[in-house]
DNA sequence: CACTCAATAT
DNA sequence: AATATTGAGT
């Protein structure tokens, strides 16, 4: 029942890789929450300066509307479904400043060094990031895809190797869930149903399901992928990329994205129907399955939409 | 050291 | 729930 209907997604698997131009706008850096103190969110006036409003950068998408950033200040506990997180965009900003970090007290303590020692926040993986990241697994050929050069092939600065390494492990666990599966069964075991959830908003290229079948059609996509090989050689060859800036030690050019802060709720809206097929993706309002339990100051961190979907 | 995997922690 | 972290084995 599920593979039937399943039709669908593949057809947007086609969007494949955006091109060299705009694949540029991954590169989110990491903000550590010092620094996002230190800047100004629900600081003081003057404060930032200096410095990038974290609000207020801006993609160099096209979007013909963008979201001045439509705050959606989470009103700490008790929020119903808000208005339908049907806004989708690049841009469901939303800062949950919970502003702790008592550490370094800011300046004054006679800057130690934060960036060390201090824990990034989650990553979060969107549709868009986990799709670069299935795109340069299969582009260096499952033997190859190990997470070092995935991460490398990535290139999307602040990802770590333990980033991939981690949701490299359980892709594996729901590559092989999906082999072993064939038409039987259904049971959704509930532990890996939200796996699945994720994972199945990306194509999974067909090789990946079988080791052993050259012979098989060439499905669609995955060939002409080049410019990822090609970027990722250059990102391999050239160390030049300046990753993992988590620290505060700021880029030479001053030049970091914001990266978007989620608060926790406003998870990405899933529009793909391949698991639970029951209720028709047109705008309904999500609602349910939020349901919120107290996990106030949880914050994560989420990578920049590449745009390319 | 880097990789994989299972178990566990947050 | 979704990631991160750890530990053992290679």
């Amino acid at each position: 029942m599920r593979e039937d209907d399943g039709g669908n997604w593949f057809t947007k698997w086609q969007v494949e890789l955006p091109p060299p131009e705009e694949l540029t706008p991954l590169t989110q850096s990491l903000i550590t929450p010092d620094l996002a103190l230190a800047f100004d969110i629900g600081r003081g006036p003057s404060s930032s300066n200096n410095s990038i409003s974290v609000v207020g950068a801006k993609q160099r998408h096209l979007l013909p509307s963008p979201p001045p950033l439509p705050q959606q200040l989470s009103s700490s506990t008790r929020d119903s479904k808000t208005g339908a997180p049907a806004a989708r965009q690049p841009g469901p900003v939303d800062f949950a400043d919970s502003g702790d970090l008592g550490s370094g007290g800011g300046a004054g303590g006679g800057g130690d060094e934060p960036a060390r020692t201090l824990k990034r926040p989650r990553l979060v993986w969107t549709p868009q990031l986990h799709k670069r990241f299935v795109d340069a697994v299969a582009h260096l050929g499952i033997k190859n895809a190990v997470p070092k050069t995935i991460m490398q092939l990535m290139s999307v600065d602040g990802l770590t190797r333990e980033n991939v390494a981690s949701h490299l492990q359980k892709y594996r666990l729901y590559l092989r869930r999906m082999q072993g599966l064939s038409g039987g069964g259904g049971g959704s075991s509930s532990a890996d149903a939200a796996t699945e959830r994720l994972f199945a908003s990306a194509p999974v290229p067909p090789h990946f399901l079988h080791p052993g079948r050259p012979s098989s059609d060439h499905f669609l996509a995955l060939q002409h992928h080049q410019h990822l090989a090609a970027e990722a050689a250059a990102a391999a060859a050239i160390p030049q990329y300046r990753r993992q800036v988590g620290h505060f030690g700021l880029p030479p050019n001053g030049q970091f994205e914001h990266p978007l802060l989620q608060s926790r709720q406003g998870q990405i809206a899933h529009s793909m129907g391949a698991a639970m097929s029951m209720h028709n993706p047109i705008q309904s309002s999500v609602g349910e399955s939020d349901s919120v339990k107290g996990s106030g100051g949880r914050k994560v961190l989420t990578l920049f939409p590449t745009g390319d979907d």
